[in-house]
DNA sequence: GGCGGATCGTTTCAGTTGAAACGTGTTGCC
DNA sequence: GGCAACACGTTTCAACTGAAACGATCCGCC
């Protein structure tokens, strides 16, 4: 018989949406930032510049959901919002200096919360679940 | 420095949506049923008769969407919603013999599904992931 | 018995979501 | 070069979400 709280789909469900509320009160209470908006900031905090299009490829969002973040980020003077030189389809999207700054300081801030989340947790535990989260996105792209 | 793709929040988000997705997939298409009003189904497929509170505390769900869940199951015939007795707040929610009927269709389908996306994982795998879980659940209890 | 505060479920409202349509620009092919 | 197909990012639209307000009921206390 079906027990509800024993059931995985269920589980990792509620368990991911405690986490990002949790987490989220970080970037909205002390930076004003959404977990979309912090997603591209995130992600350009790795590399730059980068299309709207790469950032939808790299963080699995809806292109809408970019495009609403990217717009939000650049009206409040964090991305610089450049048409691309050889192909006017493609943004070139980068930090300005404020929203640099404000990455620099929020990472290390997102960072040391997971540290926390996790300092119970063993190298090894952490090992383990992040090769077992990685086995199910293998199994999820197999299954059809 | 940090790593979208490494940091455990995002990572667990990105594969809970992605499990719920595929599921949601077998209630939608087959059945007609949201997530939301899935798990109430589930719920009520543990113990019956429950009140809409009842479901609220076991399913981590907002208590208006429970709400909305409920009086579409009941407006679909699948539930039937009497007044306690003795309370006239809360309500007496249980399966109409159609929703039985089809919870006793859909869960075993549900089931059958996570054992086919699990089907690689050894037993001690399932056990390590849910341990994981509720590690990390008792961890953000006391995370404030 | 009656009044103030709590509880339950519904509704309202403003914000978010993603599928689809759209406008613009590019590429491949003749 | 010109045209059809495709790619990119934005906008539209209907559905969903959850916080807050709400009405109804119940409980504790005098």
């Amino acid at each position: 018989m079906l027990r509800l709280d024993g059931f995985l789909p269920y589980r990792l469900n509620v368990l991911a949406k405690r986490i990002s509320q949790a987490l989220a009160r970080l970037y909205e209470d002390r930076f004003g930032i959404s977990i979309p908006e912090w997603r591209v900031l995130a992600t350009l905090g790795e590399r730059q510049p980068l299309s709207s299009n790469d950032i939808v490829e790299r963080t699995r969002m809806d292109k809408a959901k970019v495009s609403r973040a990217v717009s939000r980020l650049a009206e409040a003077g964090l991305l610089d919002r450049q048409p691309h030189p050889e192909d006017q389809r493609l943004l070139r999207l980068s930090f300005t200096p404020e929203g640099r700054a404000l990455y620099d300081r929020l990472a290390p801030q997102a960072l040391e919360w997971e540290r926390r989340l996790l300092e119970d947790f063993s190298a090894e535990d952490v090992r383990a679940l992040d090769g077992l989260i990685d086995r199910l996105n293998d199994r999820l792209d197999r299954m059809r």
